[in-house]
RNA sequence: GAGCCCGUGGCUCAGUGGUAGAGCGUUCGAUUCACAUUCGAAAGGUCGGUGGUUCAAAUCCACCCGGGCUCACCA
């Protein structure tokens, strides 16, 4: 054995071997108990980074069982990462002076899948780098043909169940990225907006002042109202305002939905451009088309030289034309929130737009249901709390986005002249051969495509269901989901409630979630700050076990974990130090004789006693039970970084400092029964490190075994 | 406004009732001995504050201060 471990003669040599020699591969075995894992399926359009890495649990979760004799499979996939993989692409083609409008759809598609496909093939890789036990074999894209037949499939039977909606509603839209978001896509940002206070004339005499954020929007403006018990503008419900420039008039009405005591009391209502507003419009009856576009330009505002001008600017113009007509009272500082869109940070728009949603009561009911029942189990528990007040919050999830790269929604309008049939809507999993309402016309498919949530909220059955119905019978429901905490609610929170719905099981028993990757100064790495560690590099220079072992040792299940190369090279000296661990005891193995210590003879009993070496043994042989036993321990309360600083410190610090130094004399003089209890132990605790560092332990394992021998064919 | 998490040696963090731990850093010493990617030793903490429960509190309870997260609200 060489004096040090050099990962770089074995990682990739070894992970062939592995993948070659099916060790990752699963098969429906049922002598066995099956533990299954989907892992998260990363988005198929860039490297990976630390958030990848910290799969790595999944890797330990899936070799722990594999040790513990249990049939596994750790599914490997890719998602298309919709409006992600669009905005990357539409970056590349933005450096070649193009757009996405420079292409029809079709051609537009096939461009993105083969960027796509590429990436997905440098991902897989550096996944395998990590030393993931994916089952390649069986890998699965959210595009797959048969994925999406599954997932066209879902909609249709919560169509057919009536969850299925179309409705023309405000969504939140993205002028620039031309497709509207879930609620759950919108990046709030707080702001010192101001606050414009407007004067609006009142036909039967005086004024009223509304104090809005959006002045330009009250050329949409269809009524301004009042708390019913305001004693201030009592004798005013019912009169008329005048809009100013444009003269148009509008009722002053009341609701309780206003609150007297913010800005003056009064609110204009602007149905297509305020969710709230909407509600309490659609309440009073009342509705105006919107004055903005979906370029987010102004239309059908009364003004002429304002049509046609784009938001911002519309604004200011406004602004300065109430100026002069006097109507503008004050302009206060004011702290808001601007919705805005998570990829390109422009300002939302709330439009009036036609999109399929899912009625989600009955789904987040059922979804509670199973984790209060603990029916899914979360961990840390913590979460569980959190995880209910998301379900619990759960609106209207809007399913449709304006974008090429997805699954197109399986939706098809008939076209029939007949009045009756106008906006008639129908659900086909395949191309329909004829019109499902009128019979003959030629219907059209639904431009927009799914929401990549959609089908990932369906990823852990459609991905076993699509191996075949043995396999799904078998791993289904999966063991565990692990993820980041970040995604409790866009994918978590989803995956149970579509799951149940669609399996009447759930889709997982245990969550795992695991916490972010920081910085030493806490904060999030991110290109901008220039903090990244590229876990590609530091595999590259320590190896992919000091990787993983950083992301685990010394942290605390579900938190923050703080990562610095400092780190890395501790765990990549651990590693070495199980490698020189192997290198002595297959040196003292052999019983070499070594040269007298001052004061002890050459070839005499060595200065240690038998019965003290026996004590010593008997000592070490209890100590590590114990470890065992809390190892074990460990693992079934899902605590595995204490498992593995439980390893670190055991191995390194008793057994190596403390139980070799004690016997090394007893050892290397040629007692069999301390050698042979020393490799006992140090072999039981190679496989107990094996999930978190399968490399090195995999290497020694060889080293002291046969050549073809594998850790993975070893049991606990 | 509601809920959750965190505040421990210079830095980053483990530690949930019984004499304060790790990694990195610092100081001193050790190399023909499995490993200098090592070993031995040392310095360094009134465990955010106050009060309480207890024979005993970093650990349990209450309040406060500081930091973070989630949800709700946001004209």
């Amino acid at each position: 054995m060489d004096k040090k471990y050099n990962f770089r003669n074995y990682e990739e040599e070894l992970y062939s071997f592995w993948e070659q020699g099916g060790y990752f591969t699963a098969k429906v075995d049922k002598s066995k108990d099956p533990f299954c894992i989907v892992l998260p399926p990363p988005n198929a359009n860039a490297d990976l980074h630390l958030g990848h890495a910290m799969y790595v649990y999944e890797d330990v979760m899936i070799r722990y069982h594999k040790l513990k004799g249990l049939e596994t499979l750790w599914l490997a996939g890719a998602d298309h990462a919709g409006i992600e993989t669009q905005f990357v692409y539409e970056k590349h083609l933005k450096k070649q002076g193009k757009s996405r409008f420079d292409f029809d759809r079709k051609t537009l598609f096939s461009d993105i899948w083969d960027f796509v496909m590429k990436n997905r093939e440098t991902m897989e890789n550096q996944l395998r780098k990590l030393g993931f036990a994916l089952d390649w074999s069986k890998k699965k894209f959210t595009m797959d043909p048969d994925i999406v037949k599954i997932v066209n499939n879902t909609f249709k039977h919560l169509h057919d169940d009536g969850l299925i909606y179309r409705a023309n509603r405000l969504v939140n839209y993205c002028t620039s990225c031309g497709t509207s978001f879930s609620d759950l896509e919108v990046a709030d940002k707080e702001v010192t907006g101001k606050l414009y206070y407007i004067k609006f004339p009142v036909k039967e005499g005086g004024s009223v002042t509304i104090a809005t954020t959006r002045p330009e929007t009250y050329l949409g403006d269809v009524a301004v109202m009042v708390h019913p018990e305001d004693k201030r503008y009592q004798g005013m419900i019912g009169n008329t305002v005048v809009l100013p420039l444009i003269d148009r008039e509008i009722p002053i009405i009341a609701d309780e939905y206003v609150d007297p005591k913010f800005g003056t009391g009064t609110v204009k209502v602007t149905p297509a451009h305020d969710e709230n507003d909407f509600q309490v419009a659609k309440k009073h009856g009342l509705w105006r088309d919107p004055i903005l576009n979906f370029d987010g330009h102004m239309q059908h505002t009364g003004l002429d030289d304002i049509d046609g001008v784009y938001v911002v600017k519309a604004r200011k113009l406004i602004v300065s034309k109430l100026e002069e007509g006097g109507f503008l009272e004050k302009i206060t500082p004011h702290e808001m929130i601007l919705h805005t869109c998570y990829r390109c940070g422009t300002t939302l728009e709330p439009l009036p737009k036609e999109q399929w949603f899912i009625n989600v009561e009955p789904l987040k009911k059922n979804a509670i249901e199973r984790v209060r029942n603990d029916e899914i189990n979360i961990h840390p528990k913590r979460f569980k709390k959190q995880l209910i007040q998301i379900l619990e919050n759960f609106i209207d999830w809007n399913v449709s986005r304006q974008i090429v790269w997805g699954i197109r929604i399986p939706a098809y309008q008939c076209q029939s002249s007949n009045v009756k049939n106008q906006n008639k809507w129908f659900v086909s999993v395949q191309k329909p051969s004829s019109c499902q309402i009128c019979g003959e016309c030629s219907f059209i498919q639904d431009e927009d495509t799914f929401d990549t949530w959609f089908s990932s909220a369906q990823w852990p059955f459609a991905t076993i269901q699509t191996i075949d119905s043995s396999f799904f019978d078998y791993f289904y429901p999966t063991a565990v989901m692990e993820t980041g905490y970040d995604i409790l609610r866009a994918w978590v929170s989803r995956m149970i409630m579509i799951g149940y719905f669609e399996t009447k099981a759930v889709p997982f028993k245990h969550v795992f979630l695991h916490g972010m990757v920081r910085d030493l100064k806490g904060q999030k790495m991110s290109k901008s700050k220039g903090n990244v560690i590229n876990p590609l590099d530091m595999i590259e220079k320590y190896g992919a076990d000091a990787l993983r072992a950083a992301l685990i040792f010394g942290t605390k299940e579900g938190g923050d974990v703080v990562l610095s190369e400092d780190k890395i090279v501790a765990m990549r000296n651990f590693c070495n130090k199980i490698w020189n661990i192997a290198r002595f005891l297959e040196m003292s193995k052999t019983n070499v004789v070594i040269p007298a210590k001052a004061g002890i003879q050459a070839g005499s009993p060595i200065g240690v006693g038998d019965d003290v070496l026996r004590e010593t043994l008997k000592k070490l042989q209890k100590e590590f039970a114990v470890v065992q036993k809390q190892y074990h321990l460990h693992f079934k309360k899902f605590e595995f970084a204490k498992a593995f600083d439980l390893m670190y410190d055991f191995l390194w610090h008793r057994y190596a400092d403390f139980y070799i130094e004690e016997l090394k004399d007893g050892m290397q003089g040629g007692s069999i029964e301390a050698s042979q209890s020393m490799m006992k132990i140090y072999h039981a605790c190679l496989q107990m490190l094996h999930p978190y560092i399968p490399f090195v332990t995999e290497a020694v394992w060889k080293e002291v075994h046969e050549e073809d021998a594998s850790i993975l064919d070893s049991r606990f």
